[in-house]
DNA sequence: CACCGGATATATCAGCCTGATATATCCGGA
DNA sequence: TCCGGATATATCAGGCTGATATATCCGGTG
C-alpha cells in the first residue's frame, strides 16, 4: 500500500544534524550523499510541508533577513527523529535498479557494434571522471573527518562507490573487447551493412 | 521538457522479437532482462495505447481464443523499428541511482552499529541469492544460445551483473568489518548473539 | 459433473519523484 | 547603477510503482 516517500527520511537524517531551509537541504544532500541520493526541489519543498503538518519537522520562529526576505528553516521534531530511528532499522526492501546502458546494450544488435561500442565508452569516461571526484572526496574526508564519530558510517558509502566504480571500469573494458570483436574484419570499415 | 518514457523502447525492442500482447511483454521482459530492467503493468497497459495512438506499434488483426477471450497482441510498426534504433544510438543520460542501504547507513550512527550491520548482512544474503541465479542464466545461456547473433550483446548484461554483484559482496564484507570494530569493544555480550 | 485455484489478461488509481519553468530577492563587482 | 550569479520558494506535466479490481481459461480433484 501506500508507498513511503524515502525523501521525508533523507530529510530527517540531514535536519538531525542541524535546522535547514529548503534550499540548504539540497545542497547539504548533494555535498554529502550526492553519489548516491540526491533530492530536487520538486519533491523536497512539497514534502516539507507535509512533514510540517505531520509534525516530524517544524519551522524555526521567524528569521527573516533584514530586507523582510522570506527563508523557511526547518528543524527536525522528537517525533521525527523517532521516525528516523524507526526507518533506519527497517528493512531495505528489495528493488532491480533499471539500468538504460544495459537495456541499449541488449537491443544492440539491432544498430550494430560500433554504436554500443560508442554507449560503452561514453559510460567509461563517465565512470572514470566520477571515480577521480570521489577519490577526491576520500582524501578529503580521510583527513579532515578521521576523527568524527560518524567518520566510519560516511566511509562506508565512499568505498560502496569506489568498489563499484571500478567494477564498472573493468566491466567496460570487457565489453570494449567483446564488441570489438564483432566489428567487421579490421582494416577497410567501409562495408555498409544494407539490412 | 518532455521527459521520455523509456519504457517505449523497452516495449519496442521486445516486439521487435515478436509480436505480443502486455501480459507477455511483462514476461518477456522479466524472463530476459529482468535482473537490470523490469515493467509494471500499470506502466505497460498505458504505455502501449499511446503508442499505438503514435502509430509506433499496432494490433493484430483480432485473435481471440475461440470462447471470445479478449488479448491484444501489438506488432511493431516500421516507425516503430526506426524510433527504436534512433533510441539506441543516443547517448543515455547520466543519472545518480538512488541507494537506499546507503542512505541508511550514512544515518546509521543514529541507531548504532548493530542496526547497520543487520542491514549489509540482509543486503549481502540477498546479492549472494541473485549471484547464484544470474551464474544459472549464465549457464543456461552460454550453452543453448552461444551461436545466436544476438548472443554477444546479451552476454554484456550477465557479465555486468556478475561483476556488479561481486563488487557489491566484496564490499559487504569490508563493511561488515568494518562495522564490527564499531561494536563496544566488550567480549562480555556473549559469543553467538541471540538473533 | 461441479468446484477450485492458479495462470492468463486488461485496466485504473494514488502517490512518489524528476526535470522544467516561473518568480523574486540579495549582494558583490564593474 | 546595473548586472549576473547565488539564494530561495513554488508549481506542474508526465513517468513510473505497487496496489487493487475484474474477468476468463483450464487442468485437477472430489
Amino acid at each position: 500500500m501506500a508507498r513511503e516517500s524515502t525523501c521525508r527520511f533523507a530529510i530527517l537524517g540531514m535536519l538531525c544534524r542541524e535546522p535547514m531551509s529548503g534550499y540548504d537541504l539540497r545542497s547539504a544532500i548533494e555535498r554529502s550523499v550526492g553519489h548516491f541520493w540526491q533530492e530536487s526541489y520538486g519533491n523536497l519543498y512539497p514534502t516539507l510541508e507535509r512533514m510540517a503538518e505531520e509534525r516530524l519537522v517544524e519551522l524555526e520562529p521567524e528569521e527573516r533577513s533584514p530586507g523582510g526576505r522570506v527563508r523557511k528553516v526547518y528543524r527536525v521534531t522528537a517525533a521525527g527523529r523517532t521516525a528516523l530511528a524507526e526507518w533506519l532499522r527497517r528493512p531495505v526492501l528489495p528493488h532491480v535498479e533499471r539500468n538504460e546502458l544495459l537495456l541499449k546494450l541488449f537491443f544492440g544488435a539491432r544498430v550494430g557494434p560500433a554504436d554500443s561500442l560508442a554507449q560503452v565508452e561514453r559510460s567509461r569516461a563517465e565512470a572514470e571522471a566520477l571515480l577521480a571526484a570521489l577519490r577526491l572526496i576520500d582524501e578529503d574526508v580521510r583527513h579532515s573527518r578521521k576523527d568524527d564519530p560518524e567518520f566510519a558510517y560516511w566511509y562506508l558509502s565512499i568505498r560502496a562507490g569506489l568498489l563499484g566504480l571500478e567494477a564498472h571500469l573493468r566491466w567496460c573494458d570487457e565489453a570494449r573487447e567483446a564488441l570489438e570483436r564483432l566489428k567487421p574484419a579490421t582494416g577497410s570499415t567501409k562495408k555498409r551493412g544494407a539490412r
